[in-house]
DNA sequence: CTAGCCTGTGCAAAGATTTGCATCAACAAG
DNA sequence: CTTGTTGATGCAAATCTTTGCACAGGCTAG
């Protein structure tokens, strides 16, 4: 029940996204990764389960819109993926050389959102995402 | 002197980069835009100034290394650029209907490196960019 | 369980961005 | 001014990501 993969998927269900072969195969795939991957890396990493990575692209797209899966950025633009792990929105220290990373939960959320509604704005989020070179690629 | 072009070419140089006409092109562009754009989108701007498509995308990556250029991206990811004008490094609050962008100046940097530092990480950048729906597109 | 609706999927194509390589030209030295 | 070095450019191709469309299959109603 606290399974990351089985919550999702009721999550899903919820919001009446459909459960498919695919999609249990690339939550699989996302829940085994201790670092947030690519849409083109979770492709590559399912096994036997044949899915067209068009599908990993929108699938992941779709998750991340139902709030079951947390969006990133590599340094070099590449959208990344991964589960919230309970702590919903959050944000990672990323190594540019080996792409290891660490959660970072100090978030600017509330900040933002007032400085937005300051010009009027709605509908606010964010991204951010911290780089740099860990102990181990130094 | 004051002139963001006179002074992005003269800290290129400094930098030991080569003033090139497409380059003195690109940086127009970007002088006249009053939101951050693409590159595909400065190109689309250079007029007579018959340049590669590729050599957009390659200058304006040199001249964010360089720091005479601010690098964003939209929520799309796709890559946007501007001349600092004075502050250095700063964030936007883009719209996501139209592209239009307000500065924010608003940065955590201090505490991402202090964090980062935490855990043995050198050569610290971060990416922030907050999104929203403007007045004018509500 | 079955039928039907409508989302999700695969394939193909378009679009965006990066990379490789030969040639060109900025600029420092003489 | 002439020359040589070396970074910058353009073209072509590879790579990555999105979009269009017809068909397949999950899910709900009966
Ligand atoms: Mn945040
Ligand atoms: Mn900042
Ligand atoms: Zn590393
Ligand atoms: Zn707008």
């Amino acid at each position: 029940m606290s399974d990351p993969i089985t919550k999702a998927i009721s999550v899903l269900r919820e919001k009446g996204l459909r459960i498919t072969e695919q999609r249990k195969a690339i939550l699989e795939v996302l829940s085994k990764a201790d670092s947030p991957i690519s849409a083109e890396e979770n492709h590559a990493m399912l096994v036997a389960s044949q899915c067209d990575l068009v599908t990993v692209y929108r699938s992941l797209e779709q998750f991340v819109k139902a709030g079951v899966v947390e969006l990133g950025v590599r340094e070099n633009g590449t959208k990344v993926y991964c589960f919230g792990h309970g702590h919903g929105h959050h944000h990672h220290l990323t190594c540019r050389m080996c792409g290891d990373s660490e959660r970072v939960d100090v978030c600017m959320k509330n900040e933002l959102e007032e400085i937005a509604r300051g010009y009027g704005y709605q509908e606010v989020t964010h991204v951010m995402e911290v780089f740099g070179v860990c102990p181990s690629c130094s």
